[in-house]
DNA sequence: TTGTGTATATTCACTGGTCAGTATACATAA
DNA sequence: TTATGTATACTGACCAGTGAATATACACAA
């Protein structure tokens, strides 16, 4: 692998993830890819064996980077976990409202898939929701047991990638930071870590404006 | 609209429903829906002016019969409100284990016809969630203010979104379930209608063997 | 230094196939 | 006859993937 040859192979990806997050990929042609990036289709066919493989490419480099901007987002914000849980969507609300959001990419590829579930793209989509889902739940088995920790954190799965879904449909940001607030409670009715701050929860709970 | 012609229409939707659903609609081709149907493509457009016009009445026949059935599958549970809800979930996960399930029909399209937010289908799609949200509101409606039952109708919302995607993407039926878990716990959390079924709805809590 | 071989990288032009939609004609019933 | 409904056969565009040739860069021998 060369230097250009490495570059190469970057700016087709860059192009690829422009184009297949912003349009879907089954709308996205692989010629398509090529002019965005600069180059010929015959030479992006040099480095990725099929349209199926630059998919896969596509969504294997946002995998880690996804997750680490949650982390981030967790370890950054303040107050208790229930907190740290709500910042994460209210990151997510921000980033909702640029024009160019699309929701959730593995989500919707998974869609575009829904009748190959072999596909490298769908394992690849599994494989990273389940990473987010494993990272929280061994977020709150600090707090509580190990099987009410995955249940907890599979409702916080569910309420953000619904809000994916629906913030989508309606091009509606606030349903994120609905999504959020259910996301806190539910952390709230679940993480009461010793004794007292049940207590703490309820005042923060009632200060807030917003319900939930 | 002769006899014929109806039943000819008839037959073309059921197809198209069969197709669009098990497929989506950027993998189905007109021509394999008039296969489908048992005649030519021509006949097909003779009914439907292009196949976005098909797309979009294949959601519209959709959309009263999924609403009835949310209303039913309520109306039938036994319990309080957040039983009732978690009735809903119930009966999605039952669906979701058929093999033949493929998620929400009016999610997967809006996905695949995500940069087309004026397409008939969408407009469809949305007023779709909307209705099953104003419906959902309108229930919690009789027992908290109109502000936070609007809340947490989203949230229910939300939770439902979330699960089909997730179940689609993991081919795994229990997150309906965790999800209706969740939305009772939402449920009950907002809707402790006069004063002492707050301690009920804790007792409820307890008594699960479920966690949520 | 110069020539030669080899692997990497890229291009142009093409194939076989699919797709949405249509031109035209035919049939049947009011 | 005219309106409705169906069929055959076609168009033009697009699309994933390929064949064959070429360009570039580097290694090593003369």
């Amino acid at each position: 692998m060369s230097e250009t040859g490495r570059s190469t192979r970057e700016r087709i990806l860059q192009a690829a993830g422009k184009l297949f997050y912003g349009e879907g990929i089954r709308a996205v042609s692989v010629d398509a890819v090529a002019e965005k990036a600069g180059l010929t289709k015959r030479t992006l066919y040099y480095h990725f064996r099929s349209k199926d493989d630059l998919i896969a490419a596509y969504l294997e480099i946002r995998d880690q980077p996804n997750l680490a901007l949650f982390k981030r987002w967790f370890a950054e914000a303040q107050g208790d976990v229930a907190a740290k849980v709500e910042a994460i969507f209210r990151n997510l609300a921000r980033s909702a409202r640029h024009s160019k959001w699309k929701g959730c990419g593995f989500l919707r590829t998974s869609v575009e898939l829904v009748n190959l579930p072999g596909h490298p793209a769908m394992v690849i989509g599994r494989a990273h929701k389940k990473r987010v889902e494993d990272w929280l739940c061994s977020v709150f088995e600090e707090a509580i047991a190990s099987r009410e920790a995955r249940q907890l954190a599979r409702q916080i799965i569910l309420l953000m990638d619904g809000a994916f879904a629906v913030v989508l449909l309606h091009r509606d940001p606030t349903y994120m930071e609905t999504a959020g607030a259910a996301a806190a409670r539910l952390v709230r009715g679940m993480v009461s870590t010793p004794r007292k701050s049940i207590k703490a929860a309820k005042i923060g709970r009632t200060i807030r404006p917003r319900i939930g």
